[in-house]
RNA sequence: GCCGCCGUAGCUCAGCCUGGUAGAGCACCUGACUGUGGAUCAGGGUGUCAUCGGUUCAAAUCCGAUCGGCGGUUCCA
């Protein structure tokens, strides 16, 4: 043995795609996808590269060493432009030029909000920056494809490509649209195969926690978002945990790790924890708001987010969708410096039990909110937008660990080679079942023998083999074994030679048969 | 990123404490079987003991670093 070569080797944190988890993506991507396009959606693509500086407008984190893009230099010269699109000269009056930073795109909303901000640019009178018209056109679409982040620490369900199915409306401030998107939500969860009450889609509003934070006196935002990230651990380090973290800090009990407090006075700690608490455990979003009423009415911030609660609460009480679908839940913080209004994710209520025996429990399968200030970074334009994600990856995981149907897939019909001087008639078996649609292969491994073959076929979930010899051409015959009939009898031999000679999933029918006889073992008929 | 635990065959792991160059079950491969996967029987160990370095006559075993996994913490556009 001499040198080895390079050493093949996958990139950490991304995947290869197996055929079963490939063709359950695809599924679940056209189920979904179909929903989105009966409201409205269209489907638009975009480029997995951007400009970083498009993406950048977007990262609010990115002081944080954890994560980031992957970005690099292009590797061609483009103009420099300032801010108005101009190219900048230098003194000698050339066009400076340089290599632009590309970054791979981290989501397909900053995507989107750059679609629609280069619609825009082409109207002079938003690139002159006095729009003449206040009211930015309405734009819906949908979109799906892999997104790329990177992440110090991966975390099992968690990659650094992942596959996101986005739908988003643009140009609307009206919560009805943030109504819709959760119903959106619940359809395309179902109808990729959810059952009614195994999910809920959880819905908050960012105005609520603004109003919390009027009440306790919090005005500054870094501040604000540290007690919101310390309230979402609520369900993990309960209230003495919160109400330390809150104040002077603790020390984590599971990896003795010091966490630092927000010192807070014991009054504001209070009438957070107050707040968490007010609607644990409470059904009904109904029963929800009059809590929130009580705690919230009474600041600005609080008035406006339990108005926009309300209604999308009466709207979507006038759909139809009830708590078995949609819930308001008041812990809901995500995308702390995105969301400016509406926030809602979707929850698995079913337990995955991992290998090792532990029971895992999903995260959020589909997250989104309103985000008014998306296109205002780049164009300095206000314009209203709300949408929503779903986790493509996390969810196919989810349908694949809980649905026993999906784990059984199959694999194409294997046509056995006993003669190789008769490929030809061969390929012509396999051409023919092909035509009539059925996913069709012919044995091209180095030997012949059959055992190989039907190995190579049991491992390959094949359902049926075909098996034409010497016997059957004199014939104009095949053989055709039904190997998933084969396995369930398969504990009944005790004689091999009795079980060869008897062959009770194997029948030999005339060639022009072929099709059919396949046909209904595939559809589940015994032949 | 920080803290803790772990890293031996394809998989689950034993051996490590008390150094003497590896073992179990399952899986896998071969054959009984010249035209038949799953039964049965008979054979087969398929391994740079994560990597690199240190201590030692001698390291899977002791020490250090690195890489990788898991859990927590941070974070999640």
């Amino acid at each position: 043995m001499g040198e080895r070569g390079i050493v093949p080797r996958k990139v950490k944190g991304f995947r290869d795609i197996d055929p079963v988890t490939s063709r359950l993506r695809r599924r679940l991507i056209e189920a979904a996808t179909e929903v989105y396009r009966r409201y409205g959606f269209e489907h638009w693509d975009t480029p997995v590269l951007e400009y970083a500086d498009a993406l950048g407008k977007y990262l609010p984190d990115t002081d944080t060493a954890d994560e980031g893009v992957y970005s690099f230099r292009n590797p061609e010269m483009e103009p420099v432009l300032d801010g108005r699109g101009q190219e900048v000269r230098d003194d000698a009056n050339n066009v400076v030029m340089t290599h632009h930073v590309l970054a791979m795109r981290y989501d397909l909303t900053a995507p989107l909000a750059r679609r629609y901000a280069e619609e825009l640019w082409a109207r002079d009178d938003i690139r002159s920056q006095q729009p003449s018209s206040p009211k930015p056109p309405l734009f819906r679409r949908y979109q799906y494809g892999p997104v790329f982040r990177f992440e110090a620490k991966l975390d099992p369900g968690r990659y650094r490509e992942f596959q996101q199915l986005d739908f988003d409306t643009v140009g609307s401030t009206d919560v009805a649209v943030d109504a819709e998107a959760c119903c959106v939500l619940s359809d395309a969860l179902e109808a990729t195969g959810l059952g009614r009450g195994t999910y809920e889609v959880r819905v908050n509003d960012r105005k609520l926690h603004k109003g919390l934070f009027e009440r306790v006196g919090i005005a500054d935002e870094t501040k604000a978002r540290d007690v919101l990230r310390v309230i979402d651990k609520y369900d993990k380090i309960g209230p003495s945990g919160v109400a330390a973290e809150l104040q002077g800090g603790r020390i984590d009990p599971g990896s003795g790790a010091e966490v630092p407090g927000l010192g807070l006075p014991s009054g504001a700690a209070s009438l957070v924890i107050d707040y968490v608490e007010s609607c644990l455990g409470v059904e009904g979003r109904e029963n929800v708001l009059a809590r929130l009423e009580s705690r919230l009415a009474d600041t600005p911030s609080g008035r406006e987010g339990l108005d926009e609660m309300r209604r999308i609460h009466a709207l979507l009480a006038g759909l139809g969708y009830g708590d078995d679908r949609v819930v308001f839940d008041p812990s809901v913080a995500r995308g702390l410096a995105y969301y400016t209004g509406p926030v809602f994710e979707a929850v698995s209520k079913l337990e995955v039990r991992e290998p090792s025996g532990a029971v895992r429990r999903f995260g959020a399968i589909c997250g989104g909110g309103r985000y008014d200030g998306l296109v205002e970074r780049l164009l300095g334009l206000r314009v209203p937008a709300t949408g929503a994600s779903i986790g493509v990856d996390r969810l196919a995981e989810l349908i694949a660990r809980t649905s026993a149907a999906e784990a059984e897939a199959r694999g194409p019909v294997l046509v056995v080679v006993m003669d190789p001087s008769r490929m030809a008639d061969y390929q012509r078996i396999a051409a023919e079942l092909r035509a009539a649609g059925i996913a069709t292969e012919v044995w091209y491994g180095p030997q012949p023998k059959m055992k190989a073959q039907m190995t190579y076929a049991d491992r390959k979930r094949c359902p049926v083999v075909v098996i034409a010899g010497g016997d059957e051409f004199a014939k104009d015959t095949v053989s055709i074994k039904d190997l998933l009939r084969g396995k369930e009898l398969a504990g009944e031999i005790a004689d091999r030679a009795e079980w060869l000679r008897r062959q009770p999933s194997q029948v030999e029918v005339a060639r022009a048969a072929m099709v059919e006889t396949v046909r209904s073992i595939l559809a589940g008929g015994n032949a």
